[in-house]
DNA sequence: CCGTTTGTTCCATTTTTTGGAACGTAGTCC
DNA sequence: GGACTACGTTCCAAAAAATGGAACAAACGG
């Protein structure tokens, strides 16, 4: 296991719900030996990555995290477009849009467009949820090949709410769903109470994969609204696949050419 | 050197001018054989710190610098208390305002507030700077003690524009003024045609050091409207100074206890 | 003052890393 | 088609760094 290895383990402890870290939390979390960690503690304080508090001498991520963090798909074409046609969509509908992107068979969510209505925005960007109990999250499994999605979700099934697929069956029906539909729904998944819909968007030069979802409040919305934001993501999906060049038939391997 | 050093020099390599860098470009900026390069950006890119476009090859900073970059300070008490009042007085004056802190003899942008007057924000976050050329920059210098402060700046003194210190004397001078009247400001340095006013605050409890700038056009200002962000800006100084305890007497190696 | 918690330093052993060179792989020009 | 070049990857023996158990140190608490 190389030294970049074990720094990015500890990296990775840290998150929204624990942003930061004492040492004996490194330790656990990690399971590595006290000197270990000491000495690479250290070396990723010393090199900007981690900064320490001087008074709590707690560890969170560091100055050099922030800048590059910044930087992050900063020119990033297709997720601009994507952008761009949401924050139109969400200022006519008034609820809460995402933009995320795969990683594992986690989602990220990378873009946040806050809606007019008052439903309070709960996953600010950064944050990691299984992408199998959210809209857009499905939406881009049902994009990749069975073999790709087998290979994402863990063996060991994660645990999920009660209306999330609750195994890998259940899981590939709802995806082959989205994919003879188009549509992706959610209601009380993630978060009880918030409904989504969403879809995947794929570039046709990149062959990025990209989640747009529309948020709302299952109880402050109609079927007649939710029909209304079902046919507002509809047109956004057509001219964002018309600009971005989206294969729709291919899986993203074939895109790429990786057979991951 | 580590192979964490060298990730972290690949990493530094990006920056606000050069947000995405090829095989080549990594290879002539860190000056590493090739076969080192292409192991080490392998690894940062599996890992997540990296990524890479596939269809032009390019690396960029990975998703998971886009996370913990979310994390960063993200329960900075001096830095949130400190931006709601900056917010309060951008309000009222119309002007831009900005928070930093130091890294070395530079300062990166943590908080920008845009002002109502419609000048151009041209230091996103993330935007490095010689501190030495800003009016926020040299008030955090000023409060470091004169064997920090050289220590800090390179021997070989930076190129900078006209209307800042050209050399180190110069250089103490104007940050002896500064400790001595409390004001620090600046005009047609970094950027032509702007000026900016500036004061340091550090936090009493944990020795943080961050710079706060209300920045301006100086054709479109009159001295009176830069007395009056003198005013406000003095206000807001005393309020925050109370708020967190500065201890303006103590330098912040004499706050931390290090002497670094 | 003694026991605890918390973290650092030491050092012989093990494991990576290193970088020159050989080896692909396209693309280009003649 | 074939030589040439730009761009990268893989190999391997030498060199350097990481490892982790144990001793050590510092701060805290009663």
């Amino acid at each position: 296991m190389s030294a970049l290895t074990n720094a990015i383990d500890i990296l990775r402890c840290f998150s929204t719900s624990r942003p930061d870290l004492s040492f004996a939390d490194v330790q656990v979390l990690t399971g590595k030996p006290k000197s270990s960690t000491s000495r690479l503690l250290r070396s990723l304080r010393d090199c900007g990555l981690l900064e320490q508090d001087p008074h709590t001498r707690r560890y969170r991520p560091g100055l050099l995290t922030f800048e590059l963090g910044r930087l992050h798909r900063a020119h990033d074409d297709l997720l601009a477009t994507a952008e761009r046609e949401l924050r139109d969509v969400c200022a006519r509908t008034g609820h809460t849009g995402y933009i995320a992107v795969l990683d594992g068979y986690q989602q990220v969510v990378l873009r946040i467009v806050p809606g007019s209505n008052p439903l309070r925005v709960v996953n600010p960007p950064g944050q990691r949820t299984p992408a199998i109990v959210t809209s857009n999250g499905r939406a881009m499994l049902a994009r990749l090949s069975d073999q790709d999605i087998r290979a994402r979700v863990p063996l060991d099934y994660p645990k999920v709410p009660a209306n999330s697929p609750q195994n890998f069956t259940e899981l590939m029906a709802r995806l082959n769903e989205i994919r003879r539909t188009g549509v992706s729904d959610a209601a009380d998944e993630a978060i009880e109470g918030v409904g989504s819909q969403g879809f995947a968007l794929a570039s046709g030069e990149s062959g990025e994969l990209i989640g747009i979802a529309i948020s709302y409040s299952v109880q402050a919305t109609t079927e007649l609204e939710r029909a209304n934001v079902r046919r507002e993501l509809g047109a956004m999906a057509g001219k964002l696949r018309r600009m971005t060049g989206d294969p729709l038939g291919q899986t993203i391997e074939q895109l790429t050419g990786l057979a991951s």
